[in-house]
DNA sequence: GTCTATATGATGATAGAC
DNA sequence: GTCTATCATCATATAGAC
């Protein structure tokens, strides 16, 4: 979604640094494969510099996921979101995914959570669950007000559909990194195809 | 590298064992969250009993998923599976899935590794792909076949399609580990209405 | 051939220096 | 307030006993 809190312009402090490194690691490797000891090595620190910042792996990981929901709140709220017609909403909901592709092939946060999930702390599971519902309530409303100013089509409950949506993104970013770009093109490429009427399948970003 | 000698009767023997504790460990908690003092432990061994069978880890990972794609290409060739109607296949797959869930929501062995793919030993990845292009071929004739009989509706290619559902198949798993087995159905539930023509939703299995 | 005692290094976390 | 030296524990893996 958007960028961190700083003025954009300044060096982000030790704590965001660690965040934006521990989020790069828990989206390409997950959350069980990454270290303190790699956070440190990579930010020319000492391992308990980061505990200073997070005591805990937990907290971290907690931390973590408390901001996307942040940026979750904030980037449905922008006006130059809100002032779109739902089908370009979706849109720029493809678009926030087409662009972890491009990242590294980086999967979704969710995508990256939810094998390991029963060995999260507590707090990062609530957080997740929490996100999920928030993200597919949008999708939900965006797909109802869609489907009836005729601009996109689906049969079944907005809230269902936005659920199974949200589904095939993630997978089609795990699918990328396990097989290619083309196959998450091919999966969301499909998506398109169903849900656009005139079959305006616009290709796939970038 | 197939199973010994016991007649499928007899309790299984310490390999099989470890494989099936493996596998358990594997889709319920994640490839980097289960050790082989997890193993020892539950077994009654010592670690180093499961390194005589498994040198490392890296090689019981990849027993494991070169086994799935033994007991895929076993399942598909079943003749009680083979016999029937292109829509009765895509329901015995579907069982398939429904059955993880019975498990103890245990996700698919694709959902389980997508996420640490990068971490994994080159075999493992290896096999996994052949997995998972053996699985989306299969799926992409029966979902041909079914179209061209009527018996199934979709838009565009068999193979899109085939890729398309898997992901949310995967999917559909995970979201019910995170959420709760309602999530899943309400998910499988919107892919069978799209693909029964006339809405025979027959609910979800069990 | 099967498994136990043991080594080596990484991991998450603490107590204390600057 | 911020970070470094150090720790106890757990990880994978080897060498050797039975």
């Amino acid at each position: 979604m958007t960028k961190p809190t700083a003025p954009a312009v300044l060096p982000p402090d030790t704590r965001t640094r660690i965040l934006d490194l521990a989020e790069t690691l828990l989206l390409e490797r997950g959350f069980n494969a990454f270290s303190y000891q790699h956070l440190a090595r990579e930010l020319g620190v000492k391992p308990a510099a980061i505990h200073y910042h997070f005591p805990s792996k937990d907290d971290l990981g907690t931390a973590l996921v408390a901001r996307q929901l942040r940026r979750l709140r904030k980037w449905r709220a922008l006006p130059r979101l809100t002032d779109l017609q739902p089908a370009q909403q979706l849109e720029a909901l493809l678009a926030v995914y087409d662009n972890h592709l491009g990242h590294d092939r980086r999967v979704c946060q969710f995508g990256a959570l939810a094998a390991d999930f029963r060995t999260l702390p507590a707090a990062m599971q609530a957080e997740l669950r929490t996100f999920n519902r928030e993200l597919t309530e949008w999708l939900a409303e965006v797909l109802a007000v869609g489907r009836a100013t005729g601009e996109l089509r689906f049969v079944g409950s907005p809230t269902a559909k936005a659920t199974q949506v949200l589904t095939v993104l993630a997978g089609a970013l795990q699918v990328a990194r396990v097989h290619d770009d083309s196959a998450y093109h091919v999966i969301v490429g499909q998506l398109r195809l169903e849900l656009w009427p005139e079959s305006k399948p616009r290709a796939t970003a970038r």
